[in-house]
DNA sequence: ATGGTCGTTACACGA
């Protein structure tokens, strides 16, 4: 089964490339994020008749998020529960394959926070803080459950083509990195470093030629219960999908790329 | 040297 995250910034504008990486990555499961539109206006037509089921927790203009599964979906939540928030970046359903065990997945767009410090970095720590709370309560369930999307986290150096330059963003600073990792240490598994052992980005931004210079960040992550993990198969990141030569010519890519991981 | 992001919205903002 193969689940996959993609923050597609725009499902309107972007909808094309997305429909052609559906029909070619055919993901069982797929969280979106910015989908920036209502739930009305998502165009869940054109994934149902390719065999999956909608759930959308929209937005006008800013975030929204969508879980789509070829699988029957039960519980879904939309929010991070115990936390108000007026902005859509948080869906969870617990998918039930035919063959498989059930998983619970969950689809994150991550405050982005900044400019730090002020206002939008103060909301990003309140949701880390009530991401990590929602994560220990899930965890003590002892099943199968994930978490992905974009968090807007870079993990270490690693994870920026200029740490330097980077240290004071929100994507990086310390208490972001420090969030992301009390997140691991409550005994989740991020799936694509467990499998492919060399640094990797998800995201290269629109300006300045980031693409050609290879200018990225890796803010998209799957992080995995110890049941999730143990029935890991593969991992990987789909960089193509950055591409502009690449896939459809008359729509552009967005700035982050496509993160899956399969699983038993 | 030049211009040098994109999407949504509306003449600005967020990323």
């Amino acid at each position: 089964m193969k689940i996959a995250t993609w923050n597609v910034n725009s499902i309107k504008a972007r909808k094309p490339r997305i429909l052609d990486w559906f029909d070619d990555a055919k993901p069982d499961v797929c969280v979106l994020q910015e989908i920036k539109c209502v739930d009305d206006a998502f165009p869940a037509g054109d994934f149902e008749e390719r065999g999956y089921n909608v759930f959308v927790h929209g937005q006008k203009t800013y975030n929204g998020v969508a879980l789509l599964s070829k699988h029957p979906v039960e519980d879904v939540i939309r929010g991070v529960p115990g936390f108000e928030d007026e902005q859509s970046r948080y869906i969870q359903g617990t998918v039930f394959p035919e063959d498989q065990e059930p998983i619970r997945v969950g689809g994150l767009y991550m405050p982005n926070g900044n400019p730090a410090p002020g206002p939008k970095w103060e909301y990003k720590l309140a949701f880390m803080e009530a991401l990590t709370r929602h994560m220990e309560e899930s965890l003590e369930d002892e099943d199968a459950f994930l978490v992905a999307g974009d968090y807007n986290i870079i993990p270490t150096a690693e994870g920026v083509y200029d740490p330097i330059g980077w240290k004071d963003d929100a994507l990086f600073r310390p208490e972001a990195r420090e969030a992301l990792r009390r997140m691991l240490n409550l005994g989740l598994t991020s799936a694509v470093p467990t499998l492919l052992h060399e640094p990797y980005y998800t995201f290269w931004d629109y300006q300045g030629g980031a693409w050609k210079k290879n200018n990225g960040l890796c803010i998209d992550h799957i992080l995995m219960s110890p049941e999730a993990a143990d029935r890991l198969e593969e991992a990987g990141v789909d960089a193509d999908a950055r591409d502009p030569e690449v896939g459809n010519g008359d729509t552009k890519p967005s700035d982050h790329v496509p993160v899956w991981a399969t699983f038993e």
